[in-house]
DNA sequence: ATGCTTGCAAAACGTTTGCACAGGG
DNA sequence: CCCTGTGCAAACGTTTTGCAAGCAT
């Protein structure tokens, strides 16, 4: 959602990369180059191993590497955020100029719903306040069935994937 | 918090457990009745290598795999959650007739604090009905520090291992 | 007796690191 | 020119899987 119509150009993300790599000494590379327009053309959520398909797709090659080691330099400077859902493998989204949201994932088809979160944010505070914490970020994820899915499947909760899987002879849940 | 004074004896959880399996059509062995006790003795959160390391120490050995593969079961009939804080390994935590609560992790030391969280339910609520998502289930997690490490380190952001590190020659950031 | 379960080892997976070479400031 | 950055491959820690043997029903 806020992904789309982002509110900067490509040349703003760029030259907010470059500053931040001069401030902190770090070399402005064709790798680094290269991995940053990767990242731009991916929308919404994407992992690590998709920009790395998005650049051998464009024929510009960089090595697996490189791309983990410069997408810790794009959080770093507010270019990407990292998210974490139920997976084992790190999600990136584009941050720069983003307001905070959260997101509802639905357990059937995938689909990632963003939504602000001023009222989040407000809650937060309220909690931690009660716990004597600081907070300084959150994260909070909906999970269970989009508007699409809760129509065609109002009951099931087993990923879209499983549908296909033959039934076993056994009375086991287990896949 | 919440994991101490665990409302329900290990008898009754046992009893689901055995209950669970029996409906499923899954066998009560040895290895499962071992890992669920290993697991009852665990407190608050842990992750499958703990698992691991309980029933070592106990002298009743398990292997490894017999334990990734029992952990799910014990999800799904309700003694445990998945939980995944912003590691990649997952965690556990107990679930037997526990409420729902969701979790603040000190940036610094690491210590999870647990909240109830109705209030959490009734924002999910809200937010969904909004955006005609139909939840499930939700996850809310404050990150930030906790009382002791923002006074001892009001402003210090990095994970408590990392003030050892020797300073490096180079303006970089990156560790 | 049958076939689910086990444990081991090996594979898979995402990610990190060591190293010799390339290339940017 | 120096020192950082690169790509490759190998290491890494967690989780999964293939398989022959074990054991619960």
């Amino acid at each position: 959602m806020t992904s789309l119509n982002r509110p900067h150009t490509t040349d703003e993300v760029h030259e907010a990369f470059r500053k931040y790599l001069r401030d902190h000494g770090i070399k402005w590379t064709k790798a680094r180059q290269r991995t940053l327009e990767a990242v731009l053309q991916l929308k919404e959520h994407f992992e690590a191993e998709q920009v790395l398909h998005q650049l051998r797709q464009g024929g510009r090659n960089v090595g697996k590497a490189t791309v983990y080691r410069t997408l810790p330099l794009l959080v770093d400077c507010g270019i990407l955020k990292q998210v974490r859902f139920d997976v084992k493998q790190a999600h990136y989204e584009h941050s720069y100029g983003e307001g905070p949201h959260d997101h509802m994932v639905c357990r059937r088809c995938g689909r990632i719903i963003e939504f602000a979160s001023e009222e989040v944010v407000e809650l937060s505070s309220r909690i931690a306040q009660r716990h004597h914490f600081h907070v300084v970020g959150h994260r909070m994820q909906l999970s269970g069935l989009c508007w699409e899915c809760s129509i065609v499947c109002p009951v099931a909760m087993a990923p879209l994937e499983s549908e296909a899987a033959p039934p076993k002879k056994s009375k086991r849940k287990r896949k």
